[in-house]
DNA sequence: GACAGTTACGAACGTTCGTACTATTTTAGC
DNA sequence: GCTAAAATAGTACGAACGTTCGTAACTGTC
């Protein structure tokens, strides 16, 4: 799975080129919005000179996609595992992921949020890999929240599918209302959403926090 | 604004019908995946005679919200005016909300939110009015929540902005889950998410027990 | 520096896009 | 039933769509 990278060869890095074109594009206009033609114009190629670096636009699409989750993986997921399991591995996961939009560089929204609503009609092999995706991310939320459980900073009878479930919908309407609406106060209200959720299901005030060594 | 909706000409109806069928493709394939071609086949019009009904495809993309608009109105926001205010009217409206995709008869999704999706970095008159409907949207869940208040249902302190927010993100949420993922405790999900969301801004138990719901 | 392999280009394919203009048919008031 | 108006169809357009193909220009290796 993982290539070789021993040195890459000219075609993989005007491929990488295009495919951060593509990214920027896809991120503003949609993956369904992603045409050759304008990537052509975006990257100076010619349509036939880019084409050959995919099959088809629908492998194009499915690049565009794999690669917007590999930046995902390096920006969200890979920086909390270094941080301490539980509630703060938590709230930084959530952070980050909130932030995504922000930091990840790209001109336009989130790509996986919009490819779920483009694709969440149109049968095929996209759709599948955003749902493929979406059920990684999914994983990785409810994974953390139990953790937080193992860790006694939740209370044991916390469902984590509810909890990424609600945190899903805390970043979704985030999304909107930053893009949309442009409300600065959008990010507080998305913190004060976590906070809410998470004091909820907090675990009674220990006699003493129990920090693992290691 | 209102119709004189003395008789219906013949345009008007067939106008109502192309808006019909606009709708069902729309909301399957998106705005942006609304063509003329495509919706002149499905009514069994010729292109030109169904372009004359609108200036222009945007006119129609932006018809087609306008109609949405008003279902919307007609399936969720009219009926729940008649449920007494307070957190009865507030749940009422959340319900409807939650099951407008499904009851709207739509074969998609719902279009608001594809749309808030599509043209989020899209400027024109179309992301204008996505962004005035998700406003309105706004102020009605704003305003169940502050008659909650005022009937002594919420706590005082409560923001109705953030619990606005926090409700738009459940839906999104579970507009995500059911149409991606098919998740049958989509629903669960969401009223779980609703009542815990709510009771944390309960006001304290009254001297009078809380009826039974309904 | 020759050679094989990779990479990119230009031109063209058939379709579909939105839209404009012109006919033809259908509707509605007399 | 006639007639003006309204509604629909027909035809054509330039542009963009994804894709194919033959060929030119590179690249890396010996």
């Amino acid at each position: 799975m993982i290539q070789p990278a021993i040195r890459p060869t000219k075609g993989e890095q005007t491929r990488a080129a295009i495919l951060d074109q593509a990214l920027a594009i896809a991120s503003r206009l949609g993956l369904e919005g992603l045409t050759i033609g304008t990537l052509a114009d975006a990257t100076g190629m010619s349509k036939s000179g880019l084409f050959a670096h995919f099959g088809s636009r629908e492998d194009l699409q499915l690049a565009v996609l794999e690669r917007a989750a590999t930046r995902y993986g390096n920006a969200v997921l890979m920086p909390v595992l270094g941080i301490e399991r539980g509630l703060p591995r938590l709230r930084a996961l959530f952070e980050r992921w909130l932030d995504w939009t922000i930091s990840s560089g790209l001109p336009g929204g989130c790509i996986m949020i919009s490819a779920a609503n483009e694709y969440d009609d149109r049968p095929g092999p996209i759709r599948d890999a955003v749902i493929r995706n979406q059920r990684r991310g999914n994983a990785v939320s409810e994974k953390a929240v139990r953790l937080a459980i193992e860790e006694g900073h939740l209370r044991p009878d916390t469902d984590p599918e509810q909890i990424a479930f609600e945190l899903l919908g805390i970043v979704l309407a985030s999304h909107n209302h930053r893009r949309l609406l442009g409300d600065k106060e959008t990010r507080k209200r998305a913190l004060t959403a976590f906070d809410e959720l998470i004091a909820r299901h907090a675990a009674p005030a220990q006699p003493r926090a129990r920090s693992a060594p290691r």
